[in-house]
DNA sequence: GAATCACTTCAAAGCGCTTTGGATGGGTAA
DNA sequence: TTACCCATCCAAAGCGCTTTGAAGTGATTC
């Protein structure tokens, strides 16, 4: 069922019933009756498409996920991300559009997306620090709003992001109020703006403290188990171990503790961990005491927000960059404790 | 940049055009040459609506995502099976849209989604025992193809999913052949199709060695790692505990192991664990030996399968429902054992 | 030289909707 | 009565593309 049969249906015009749809004044009330009526009895719903076409909007979010060629990975954090907007733009009316797109062909996606006015706006995941996307994308005209920032960048634009470097430099004085002075930090991938702020809060925190940085005590990786587990398992079979770590996420953290553990040592009396936590929804932190000690930012907030702050851009397409800084609570939990002797 | 403007651009109509870009043998390669270079040059796409309204296809696969209203939460699956998909889907030049359907408007949606256009075909996700969606997307005459099964359903229709039944059966023999008799079964939601089968090859093992059915070694419930850890550590402290664990996921099976752990028993000595191991990006099962003996099948490659078949299936809508079943491996790692003394 | 043919190209219709710019008619004010 | 207005409704254009049916052009054939 379309719009002209459901008018001839009616025996109105489609402006008429086109009007009455979508809430227009110059419609009597009693047809307006009528024509909802009749358009819910005969499930009709406009076309996207030809919708898209006449307004010009294709009620549509594009989340572009840049994936690197070599390990073909999701972010895990990427679902909880898209529940939290998803949400959101279902409120509004808007449908949510995923590519994922290679690290080489980044450029000429957003081209596309923007060419093919396939989508309104799009979400920017995955900023690194030094990241073209955002001068491509303002040069473009679409708008977009950005998960993270790009310290690189000196233009306006909005973003949405977690206060990673306070976090760690907390998170790192905290581990030096207890004692410690070896920190091992299990970073993600470097190349990542958010792995650099934290990289910055946790040296910010050592040279605070006169502690001087141990380049053998960092690495950097894709967050996943297997690195947590493989790079602390390195570090503490080192003759001078590292007696604190500080892990990129929840799932890095469960294999520095499997490492810990594998060892015969305890986790947060013989070494301590501290990892941010994303409060991904399978993965939860405990329940009144965090088996982690945590620096702690919901992604599923913070999906809903940017996914808000773009809507907000689109229905406003002339408003200044918005931007929302998210602070990190460090939560206590049982991975902490004093540096052993 | 529009076809119009690039026709007027060339001084050709925008029939020829058109023609010429899509590949029509009525162009002179001449000509033909002459498009594709002025159309790259000005970086020309074609808008998407237009062209969708024009051929009545919307190159576009919708991904519905039913989610229960208490919690909001994305199976954690699911980044990687879209990255199997997405690829296929990019190969064919498919979007992939998404959407999150609370469990109460499912009907809703797939109304929606076929009148609206949106896309030319559906995965379904999460079936449950009991599904209505089946029947409904037969009647609708959307495409589509199901990540599982229906037990329920006895019309025909496309499925891809994995020997779920026979992976359990599988593995509960394996325990028994190890001298385990109280075997622990920690099954996702019971109500989920997948979750049933399972049960029933935990159940068929039991029975072939002649072992009762034990409903209080049984949970069933969303798979996150603090469901594995809050039912293992209740069963731990039971006066007869089990001595050996199956787990949904590998994610609950940490859950498990940090239990275990909690307890100072030992992992594969003390307890046995068998987790399904959907071979996640981020949470990969050890090197060469796997942490965690387990039914192993990739959900990416699931994935990929699943967007394969729905492409043929659009392509060829009068062909009769595909279906394909993938066997899971057993593979054996460290956290199994003899069932101790 | 006319007829035929293959090869190119084009004008125009149509996809399903919104929206502009009237048209219609009854009610009200002058 | 006339003029004007407001409330309703409508015809038609237009969004950017594909596709049908037809036309123009040389070259080939008889």
């Amino acid at each position: 069922m379309n719009l002209k049969e459901l008018a001839a249906h009616l025996g109105l015009s489609q402006t008429t019933v086109s009007r009455a749809l979508n809430g227009y004044p110059e419609v009597s009330e009693l047809t307006r009756k009528r024509v909802s009526a009749a358009a819910e009895q005969h499930n009709y719903r406009p076309n996207t498409r030809a919708k898209g076409l006449a307004t010009g909007r294709a009620m549509a979010i594009g989340h572009v996920l840049p994936m690197s060629t070599s390990h073909e990975m999701v972010n895990p954090v990427f679902g909880d991300f898209i529940s939290g907007a998803g949400e959101t733009y279902a409120q509004n009316g808007y449908d949510m559009v995923l590519s994922l797109v290679e690290d080489g062909d980044q450029e000429r996606a957003y081209k596309d997306l923007k060419a093919k006015g396939t989508v309104d706006g799009i979400i920017v995941h995955g900023p690194k620090s030094h990241d073209t996307r955002i001068s491509l994308l303002n040069h473009l005209g679409l708008p977009f709003v950005v998960h993270g920032r790009v310290s690189s960048e000196n233009a306006p634009y909005s973003w949405i992001d977690v206060n990673n470097r306070r976090a760690f430099e907390r998170a790192t004085a905290h581990l030096i109020d207890l004692g410690h002075t070896r920190i091992a930090l299990l970073n993600g991938l470097e190349t990542m703006d958010f792995a650099a702020r934290r990289r910055a809060g946790y040296e910010a925190a050592l040279a605070e403290a006169g502690l001087p940085v141990d380049a053998g005590l960092c690495r950097s990786d894709e967050m996943t188990e297997h690195y947590g587990y493989g790079a602390a398992a390195e570090l503490l079979d080192q003759y001078d171990p590292p007696t604190a770590f500080l892990a990129a996420s929840m799932i890095s953290a469960v294999g520095v503790r499997r490492a810990i553990q594998d060892r015969g040592l305890v986790l947060g009396r013989d070494v301590s961990v501290i990892t941010h936590d994303d409060e991904l929804s399978y993965l939860q932190n405990g329940d009144d005491v965090p088996q982690f000690t945590a620096t702690r930012s919901s992604v599923r907030y913070a999906g809903s927000q940017a996914a808000q702050l773009l809507l907000d851009k689109i229905r406003n397409p002339m408003s200044p960059p918005m931007t929302k800084l998210l602070e990190a609570q460090l939560v206590l939990g049982q991975s902490t404790g004093p540096a052993p002797k």
